[in-house]
RNA sequence: GCGCCCGUAGCUCAGUUGGAUAGAGCAGCUGCCUUCUAAGCAGCAGGUCCCUGGUUCGAUUCCAGGCGGGCGCGCCA
């Protein structure tokens, strides 16, 4: 394989600043890293600024005399970009003709892959992401890490990266012994057919409550767990296996809804072998030790805020934690993957956890521990401000959640366009772009409100809203098409009035890269938010058709390669791009 | 009590490594469908960027201390 070339491997707009940077160092005595060039808050302002404050500081003049001087001197140099002072800041602008010419011609020319690049070459990122419990159908609270996690997945994969998406299913404990004694009782009084999962929790429910009523029941679900960690291969491990199975074709269909897939599905149990070797580890190098009777590994040195908080790997009773289970995992992942970066897209309520976990792996002395992050985000909060639990009335299973806003979305896909081919289809695009979108749009930090009106809206910030922008420039595109214009070559210049337009498909490979460099895909849906208002505002006054042909040319190319770039960037976050809506 | 996170318009949020007149959406009010989909567009109105101090030529942004809200804090996961 030969490897391309990286100076044509940059984006498009990159032509340009690479060569007013080069211009700028040679002009102030700056190396060129240290030429600092922004995008102007206000497009009318120019395509790139520098603001000349520091460049004056090094010339002991007036960042205003600096910009009008160097000003002069860019103007001199450079061709095809213009250079202006006002006031202390130099701002560029790249001749229309040119950044029309060049941005559209490479959207257009990278097609379904502009966006991406090769930069994660070689290198393999592992998303531990959504991560259900078994015998429990999903939350709506899982919804945030299954849809961050699946658009972490695409990001990076369009990078260049190997992802690998592991499913850690919660499917081991003491409480699963209940569940194979419930099965083995009841099994025949559910229905586990249609609806698993949801056959499965009411079991699971029913034997919570004959542990504390029926303690026969509790014995012999004791017993079943000790033979489950036993690893004796019988009825127990069979009857377990079984639920397991049964709730992964349950959160299949879900995922399928999604568009989601995992590379990896591994639930705790897959570690429980290697809880030893964990544990080990610890020991040999020394940092293990027995506080209160459990052994624990104190962390107060690493980080002091944890001097309170030791991470435990073994209770009093001998049994493993959570930690021990992560830890284990983790050093698995790492010897399988020796991965570039882990990710775990787990909420901010356990960020103490990983805290631990890291530090673990500090005193271990692991170089990579910098490698392991926790992708954190805010919790799903109820309309009283606190942490959403499960309430009698309240619609929280996600697949609930998914059926209510797609016959939301079925309602308005007939009320707005009634002649259209597939309304099911697309209404189940809209509806689920709609769920996706608004758990996106937003720093992943921020808490979120569950507001059912919230997502059941489809106007204004939304992803119906970036669909519905695309479905109306595939049906421009259809209509030029069909009236046979649209062929002659375009006259670039035309697209003056897309400036705005054509600097933010420029810089959107740079958004992808940030995106995935802060695990933040909402950097991409406020990124394609912005384009779409541009877009709209030209051209509800830029017609394609009937236009000179040069003209219409050049706007279909626009108009081109704009859908192309929303299409892009609502697949990376795992909305669909319909043509028609 | 300790630790971490958040605080920007009535509400929900953007705001790039500190930089120009702090921007959107929703809600409210005005307009725009005989021409490429009105899920749209144009406009009006709406601000003590929580407070105080510090660093800086310059702070919504960085630092410190408060205030308010949230989450977490050894044998659950």
């Amino acid at each position: 394989m030969t490897r391309a070339d990286p100076l044509q491997r940059l984006p498009a707009m990159h032509t340009f600043t690479a060569a007013i940077r080069a211009a700028l160092a040679g002009a102030t005595g700056l190396p060129e890293a240290e030429v600092r060039l922004e995008a102007p808050r206000d497009t009318a302002h120019g395509d790139v600024s520098f603001p000349c404050f520091q460049a004056a500081k090094g010339l002991k003049r007036p960042p205003p005399v600096v910009a009008a001087e160097l000003a002069t001197a860019m103007n001199a140099t450079l061709r095809g970009i213009t250079a202006a002072a006002t006031g202390p800041y130099l701002n560029f602008t790249i001749d229309r003709a040119d950044l029309a010419r060049v941005v559209v011609g490479e959207v257009l020319a990278q097609g379904a892959s502009y966006g991406g690049s090769d930069l994660g070459r070689g290198k393999t990122i592992v998303i531990d992401f959504s991560s259900p419990n078994i015998a429990k159908p999903m939350h709506v609270g899982h919804l945030r890490s299954t849809i961050l996690g699946a658009a972490l997945g695409r990001i990076f994969t369009a990078l260049g990266y190997r992802v690998v998406g592991i499913n850690h299913i919660g499917d081991w404990g003491s409480q699963f012994g209940g569940l194979v004694v419930a099965l083995r009782r009841w099994k025949s009084e559910v229905d586990l057919d249609a609806d698993p999962v949801r056959g499965l929790l009411e079991l699971y429910q029913r034997s919570k409550k004959a542990m504390e009523a029926d303690p026969a029941f509790a014995a012999e679900a004791r017993a079943a767990w000790q033979e489950l960690e036993s690893g004796k291969d019988g009825e127990v491990r069979a009857t377990w296996r079984w639920a397991t199975e049964a709730s992964l074709r349950g959160f299949a269909r879900t995922y399928e809804r999604l568009g989601i897939r995992h590379e990896l599905v591994r639930g705790e149990s897959f570690y429980e072998p290697f809880l030893p070797d964990a544990i080990e580890a610890c020991q040999k190098a020394g940092i293990a030790e027995i506080s209160a009777g459990a052994l624990v590994v104190q962390l107060g040195a690493i980080d002091k805020g944890l001097t309170e908080t030791p991470c435990l790997l073994r209770q009093t009773d001998g049994t493993t934690l959570y930690a021990t289970r992560d830890l284990a995992a983790l050093f698995h992942r790492h010897d399988e993957f020796h991965f570039e970066r882990a990710l775990y897209v787990v909420g901010a309520e356990q960020k103490l956890h990983f805290r631990q976990l890291k530090a673990v792996l500090k005193r271990l002395g692991l170089p990579w521990e910098p490698r392991v992050e926790h992708v954190e985000f805010g919790l799903l909060l109820g309309k009283d401000k606190k942490k959403l639990a499960s309430r009698k009335g309240d619609v929280l299973v996600l697949d609930d959640l998914l059926d209510e806003v797609v016959e939301e979305s079925t309602r308005i896909v007939r009320e707005k366009n009634a002649g259209l081919a597939n309304p099911e289809r697309v209404a189940e695009q809209i509806g689920i772009g709609a769920i996706v979108f608004n758990d996106l749009k937003r720093e992943r930090i921020k808490d979120v409100l569950f507001d059912r009106e919230d997502i059941l809206s489809f106007e204004g910030e939304t992803g119906p809203y970036l669909q519905y922008t695309h479905a109306r420039l595939a049906s421009i595109e259809r209509k030029v098409l069909e009236a046979g214009e649209g062929g002659a070559a375009p006259d670039w210049s035309k697209l003056a009035d897309a400036a705005p337009v054509l600097g933010r498909l420029g810089r959107f490979p740079d958004v992808v890269r940030s995106a995935a460099e802060h695990a933040e895909p909402s950097e991409i849906a406020n990124a394609l938010l912005a384009l779409g208002r541009d877009l709209n505002t030209w051209y509800v006054q830029a017609r394609v058709l009937g236009q000179e042909p040069a003209v219409t040319a050049a706007r279909l190319a626009l108009v081109r390669a704009s859908k192309s770039v929303i299409g892009n960037g609502l697949r990376l976050l795992g909305c669909a791009a319909p043509e028609e809506m």
